[in-house]
DNA sequence: CATGAATGAGCATTCATTCAT
DNA sequence: TATGAATGAATGCTCATTCAT
């Protein structure tokens, strides 16, 4: 029975941090992570003020469990969708399309990821040095592969280049969460795709050697 | 006489504004915009704490005061020298090596512009709608000239593209302030340029139509 | 047990509110409302500062709710005593009396009643709409009553009998709480009733009309 | 030319310190003195901030300036009108005339002076001390001469009922200031006087002893 | 005399966190 | 476990006053 009871209890534990983490993402979105007190996000997840503290160390830890909760599962889900795929390219439009959706999906965490989480240096190096630091990963061994097998000029820069789809796709989130007129994020999965894919200029035929943009000047026919 | 004072209270008053701007960015830079005191940025710029209050209105409009004059001062300098150009291609190059140097030549305001500025929903939206919005219009001004002399691809997005583009540089700029190695930030430019202007992919005699990314496979003969 | 615990705490929760005014009462009573701070205040309590704000909205509401409180004691031990008696003339002495007993009796909470809770128009304005207009339809009542047993002249007007009465009632206690010397302001009972139920004047055989004080003269036989 | 000039000079020094008393009652009629801040008295005075500070000690001298200036003026015309005056009990009309009209015909000074001047226990003191005094005295003297020529009951004691009939005008005064519905306070003159001179009650054949009033009993037929 | 920029002491209020129940 | 009353440190901002010009 003990043991029955310790389960039990061990899943309203999960559900009340649940609970909390939600109301958390809704109030902070709503109010910001300094707009909001501890006090709210208790009343919204109904429970008394001090009750958080059995669940998180303080406020700023709160924030810190939901990003890395979400971000885990996002990465996991990722991984999962991403290994049944062969194609390195495909790999890489599909990570664009599931960052895009996860987002676009649920507009408040969207809120609390692209604004709220980076107020805080303290928060961007922990974010910069753990989870986004996996996700370039991923994106740097697909681009690796496509390179090794031919589909990715081998003169790019996995890493830079991880970087760089990843700040030009959070752009896209962070303009979506800031819209003035309503649309999907998702949408922005393809134009953003073909840019990083196909470049923006028309004639590749003799593709631009580093060298000749270190030139400052782009010979055209 | 009198208007000979006149102009240098008009001096000293500007330059005591710019001491404490210059204060703001200095502490802010360390401690964050919730981390650093009012009467820290006093003592830091040399004033009392109520002088401050003769040239802001309060701890907030001191961080967006400092963002629209840096901002201002950015937009117009690099509108005088792309005006100078005449290649559209070359403009976008040199739009991001601006951009890149600016922050990189300036730790602390870098910090101030890649995390401080956006740990509050409003100053992200005010920012997004105005000085961001410049930024967009002169970058999609020179797509599209680029695209009218034949440079750019005319399928793509001109503001999509912008913002892009805006996206995958602020990223560089960020991870350029949490980073753990030293290095150039300017550095950055010539491969952000290269992925933007060349793409990914290693064959575009056939360029992708979006119809066949929209399939989710990209034919590779 | 939950509920006997529930009327322990309420009981403690009255008994904090009241600390609190009865300590607001007697600091502001000698540092007066601007010179008090909240913190001071709340050491007297013997409370911690943010304490205060569990039982008032802030620094003038406390001033606010001592006064209601003590006013609706005071108008409601007032009418009880009231009722008792039968005699409108007596029921109007009792009131004087108890008006100056009531102040006389706690010279802090007389130098609040008469200095402090009017040291702002808002007060003034709120007080003379509310708790002032209760003691002045008291005494009107009181007076018609009078009127209609015949005991006091028809010819005067309820409303401003009330405010008259009132208002030297009042100076009587603020002239108490700024003495030079001391006395019971008790005292002051008898002849403030004397002049108001008699008149100054020596002969009223042929009461005045007040035609014939309007012409600026009192005809004296 | 010195002397011209000086004299000169003092009309200019009156006339400014006129306009700063002029102003100081018009801000603080409407915003209080703890809501009006000495710039805004300046600005409204057409003077530097600074230039106040030549003309008063401090802030709550202006105040206290302000109060002199009038309540000695308000003095010294009483006395001149009350001198050419034969009867007491006329003059002590005229007196209640002079005090409620002086106010009744200057909204703003009437709010300085019935709440204003009040919100503070040491103006208070200062204002019972000196002019109140003086007020006082006159209304007493008048009494005195009064009950020698036999108008007034040689029982009442003068310096009590100078203080009623002053609470009571008081009164009327403040009524006004907080009235919700217009009117005009000099009407207020003829049924305080009525009552002051006549009383209350219906019968005076045979005038209430002190003692009868003592037994709490009015013996009426 | 006049100015008004500069000063800096002073204070109400908030809110994350604790702990007795 | 859960509660929520109590805590008290921490801070943005005001404004009367000064003084160099």
């Amino acid at each position: 029975m003990a043991s029955k009871n310790g389960s039990i209890r061990e899943i309203k534990k999960l559900e009340k941090k649940q609970r909390i983490h939600e109301a958390a993402i809704r109030v902070m979105a709503r109010n910001g992570y300094h707009g909001t007190t501890v006090s709210q996000i208790a009343k919204a997840a109904r429970v008394a003020d001090g009750t958080l503290y059995l669940y998180f160390e303080n406020k700023d830890d709160l924030l810190v469990g939901i990003f890395d909760e979400i971000m885990d599962r996002f990465i996991s889900e990722g991984l999962s969708v991403i290994d049944e795929m062969a194609d390195p390219i495909e790999k890489l439009k599909r990570i664009v399309e599931l960052h895009l959706k996860a987002l676009g999906s649920d507009e408040d965490l969207a809120c609390i990821f692209q604004i709220e989480l980076r107020h805080n240096i303290h928060h961007m190096k922990r974010f910069s040095q753990s989870k986004l630091r996996q996700y370039f990963n991923i994106v740097e061994r697909v681009i690796r592969d496509a390179q090794e097998q031919g589909h990715i000029r081998s003169e790019v820069n996995p890493w830079i280049t991880a970087k760089l789809l990843f700040g030009a796709v959070d752009e896209m989130a962070t303009n979506w969460v800031l819209r003035t007129r309503d649309y999907n994020l998702i949408d922005m999965a393809k134009p953003t795709l073909d840019i990083f894919l196909n470049g923006l200029c028309t004639n590749h035929e003799e593709p631009q050697s580093e060298a000749s943009i270190e030139e400052g000047r782009q010979t055209l026919p």
